[in-house]
DNA sequence: GGTATTCAAATTGGCGCCAATTTATGCGCC
DNA sequence: GGCGCATAAATTGGCGCCAATTTGAATACC
């Protein structure tokens, strides 16, 4: 079937073309565009060096994934942080992540418990080198690449999605750098439990983690 | 905030413009655009009486809710029923539904239960006298009452939106009209659970119902 | 002096056109 | 007779314009 050449072809200009939603996304990430700010489609043109069309097109994509509100006639605004969602949606990632501990230990190979070492390793470093925007990739890549072993695909997928869902602010789930440093080296625990297929010791870190506390 | 009274002006002349969007959905869902079926714009155009544009962004969001698939100047078409894929959304429910088990026992009022019974004798009513769209909707609701007695609403939406992701041929799910009222019965069977405060047996049904075997 | 009203500026959002790309068809060629 | 190529038809997708609605402000009125 020629469609998935096409498809190939598609994901390789990706790259080059830098999606204008993605760009608002991480503005909105990186807390450069606040909650509660209004964002006007005249404004994100000039600001993207992009067309009316494309940015409409981004914007619905944002409402979509609930990160922006949407007002007839009144236009689009970045979603309030609303502190229930967010506790609702870290009460989901705790259960999902919690309920694949047994799959990633039972499949973990010493390939990937050596990715995830790099991994922590980068987050770990990006602490004392990095901005925020970086510090949430590094940490978003470790958590895929845990989830990964898993071999549940759309559990990956999933889960990226709903960590959007609520962090408009990211920099506010991490209040000091303290907190930063602890969630560094949980990362590194929770690899030591893998490597010793300890899956009790992993679900416990797994639900600290998450919830941090 | 005036926010709140426009959004809830805007939620009630919802119902009056049917969505271009949900109708597509339907008909996919109702297997009236069979997987691989090629979505021309200027079918759609005709089909549902709307513009270009309200087509264009209809299957972009389609796109992102992963039931279609675009090819660049090619064309969208309904995204092809993936087996794998499907596996691992169930497992995902599996996951979900019989973790939150415990709390579904713990907050079921009388009047929850009530409103189960009448949710799950529709469905059952269906099964004779409804169309196969109807039966999934009926299902679909049992699900999220189900669902919502957990407490946590970003769940239900959750689920809501995986369980579309893949049943792209809701139909062939249910193979046979015995399945379907096994369906019905287990439905009945998870309300006498959650009413005798019988976790395990819930957390049991819910897995099998999901899963069906 | 404060409030209601009207008018103007700004913003949203619907709509259609046209270029770019792809697919189908018919012709010539091997 | 089958295959390759060029042309034509069809489809996608980018882009800008203009109407409808809303917001802000100035003015008149109480």
């Amino acid at each position: 079937m020629n469609s998935l050449e096409a498809e190939a072809t598609a994901q390789a200009q990706e790259p080059q073309t830098p999606d204008v939603t993605e760009l608002i996304l991480q503005d909105i990430l990186a807390g450069r565009l606040p909650p509660g700010t209004w964002l006007k489609q005249i404004d994100l043109e000039r600001r993207y060096n992009c067309t009316r069309p494309e940015v409409r097109r981004a914007l619905d994509r944002l409402v979509q994934k609930r990160l922006v509100e949407h007002i007839p006639n009144r236009g689009y605004h970045v979603h309030e942080q609303d502190g229930r969602r967010a506790q609702e949606v870290s009460d989901i990632r705790v259960i999902l992540e919690v309920a694949v501990s047994d799959r990633i230990v039972a499949n973990a190979s010493a390939a990937d418990i050596a990715k995830l070492r790099v991994l922590a390793l980068r987050f770990d470093d990006l602490v004392l080198n990095g901005t925020m925007l970086e510090l949430y990739e590094a940490n978003l890549a470790f958590h895929r690449e845990l989830l990964a072993i898993a071999g549940n695909q759309e559990l990956v997928e999933l889960v990226t999605e709903i960590r959007q869902r609520t962090s408009s602010a990211p920099v506010s789930q991490w209040r000091t750098r303290a907190r930063i440093e602890q969630s560094g080296r949980e990362h590194q625990q929770m690899v030591d439990a893998i490597e010793r297929r300890d899956i009790g010791h992993l679900m416990e870190l797994t639900r600290r983690h998450i919830l941090q506390i």
